[in-house]
DNA sequence: CGCAGGTGACTGACCAGTCAGTAACATGTA
DNA sequence: TACATGTTACTGACTGGTCAGTCACCTGCG
C-alpha cells in the first residue's frame, strides 16, 4: 500500500497514528458490529457506513478485513492491562482490598466497556486467527495472570492467604469477570439471571473469604 | 418435502428421526467444526465431508444450515442438565460434597466434551440468533442456576454456607466452569497457562470454603 | 497545478440451496 | 428363477446472491 507506507515513513513504523481520526471510528465501529455478528458476518459496507466513510476507505486505513480485526483486538485491551498494572504498583494497604479493587475495576470494564466485547470476539474467533490466540496469551493474559497471581503469592507470604497454587487461583479470580463479560456481550444484560454488578462484588467477597488464611 | 412428511407422519412431528444415524453423525461433524470455525465460516460442504456424505444429503435430514445449527445446540445441552438435576435428586450427605460433585462433574464435561463447544458456540453466535438465547436461557442456565441455587439455599437454612445472595452465588459456581469450557474450546488446552482439571479442583475449594459459614 | 483524501461502480470467488439423475434394495407377478 | 415396477437414500453439477477487494475518477486545498 502506497498511502500507508509513506505514512509510516514520515510517522514511524508500527502503530499507524493519523492526523484525522478516522483509523479510530472505523476500529470502534467495527469492534461494536464483529463483537454482535462476529468476523465472517460482519460486512465491511456496514463498517463503512458505521464509521461514516465509503468501504473504499477503510483500504486506505487497513491493508485488509483481516488487518482490521487484528488492529481492533490489538487496541482494545492493551489499556486495560496497563492500567491494572499501574493500580497494582501503586497501591498501599491490605492485599485484600487489592484483589476486590482489581476484580471491581476489570469487572467493570469487562460488563461495560468494549473490553468484554474484545474478550468475546477473541474467545469466538481464537481457532479462526492462531496469531490472535498467540499475541493475547502473551500480551494480555499472561501479563495480568502474572500480575494477579503476583498478589496472591504475596499475600500467602505475608499469611494474609492460605497456601495454595496461585497461578490457579489466579485464574479463578478473573475466569467469572471473563465470563461476566461475554455474558453482558451475548446473552446480554438481564438482571433476572444474573445483575452483574452485584455478581461482581459477591465474587470479590467470596472469592477472597476463599483463599483467606 | 414429501419423503420428510411422510416420515414425520409415521415418527411423529419435531426432531426427524431416522433408521439410519446419520443425523447424529452429521450433528456430530457440525458441532465440531462450527465450534471451530463458527457458524457463518462452517462450509456445509465440509461439514458433509467430514460425516461422510454429500452436501445434498444434508438437505434429507435438516431444512436449512440454520436449522441444522438449532438441531445442535438443542441436542448437545439437554442431556447435561437432565444428568446434572438427577445427580441433585439422588445425592445424600453434606452440601458442599454435592456442590464439589457438581462442580467437578460438569466442569469436567465442559473442559473435555462437546459441551464446552456447545456453550463457546451459544455464547458466539447469540446475538446472531435470539431465539437460541431464549432457548438457552430459559432451558439449559435457567434450570441449572435453579438447581444450584435451591443446593446452596438448602445449605444457608441449614447453617452449612453463610446468609449470602444464593442466585449470585450459583453464578460465581458455574462461571469458572463454563469460562473453562470457552477457553478450552478457544485457546486451547495450555497447561502452561492453566490446567484445566487443576482449575476445577481449585474452584471447588475456594467456592466452598468461601461460602462457608 | 499537484496531491492528499476520498468515492461509486464493478468483478471474481465463494457457497447455500436446488435439481435431475442413479444405485441399491424391496415388492409383485408369472 | 427372472424380470418389471416402485421406493429409499443419496450424489454431482449447477445457479443466484453476497461481499471482499479493486480501480478509474472526483474534489477541495495550499
Amino acid at each position: 500500500m502506497e498511502y500507508k507506507d509513506r505514512v509510516e515513513a514520515a510517522l514511524g513504523k508500527g502503530t499507524m497514528r493519523r492526523r484525522s481520526d478516522r483509523p479510530q471510528a472505523i476500529i470502534s465501529a467495527a469492534i461494536r458490529l464483529v463483537g454482535e455478528h462476529g468476523f465472517a458476518t460482519t460486512r465491511l459496507e456496514d463498517v463503512a457506513e458505521a464509521a461514516g466513510v465509503s468501504k473504499a476507505a477503510i483500504y486506505l486505513y487497513f491493508e485488509s478485513k483481516e488487518d482490521l480485526f487484528f488492529a481492533l483486538v490489538r487496541e482494545g485491551a492493551l489499556p486495560t492491562v496497563a492500567d491494572t498494572n499501574a493500580a497494582v504498583a501503586r497501591h498501599e494497604g491490605s492485599l485484600s482490598d487489592l484483589l476486590q479493587e482489581i476484580i471491581l475495576g476489570i469487572g467493570h470494564l469487562m460488563a461495560h466497556t468494549e473490553l468484554g466485547t474484545i474478550v468475546k470476539i477473541v474467545a469466538a474467533e481464537a481457532r479462526n486467527f492462531p496469531e490472535l490466540v498467540t499475541y493475547h496469551r502473551d500480551e494480555v493474559v499472561a501479563r495480568a495472570m502474572g500480575t494477579i497471581s503476583s498478589v496472591i503469592e504475596k499475600g500467602i507470604a505475608s499469611g494474609e492467604f492460605r497456601p495454595c497454587d496461585a497461578r490457579a487461583q489466579a485464574a479463578l479470580c478473573i475466569f467469572p469477570v471473563l465470563m461476566n463479560g461475554i455474558w453482558m456481550n451475548s446473552i446480554g444484560p438481564d438482571p433476572s439471571i444474573v445483575d452483574p454488578d452485584a455478581l461482581l462484588k459477591a465474587h470479590a467477597e467470596t472469592f477472597i473469604r476463599g483463599i483467606a488464611a
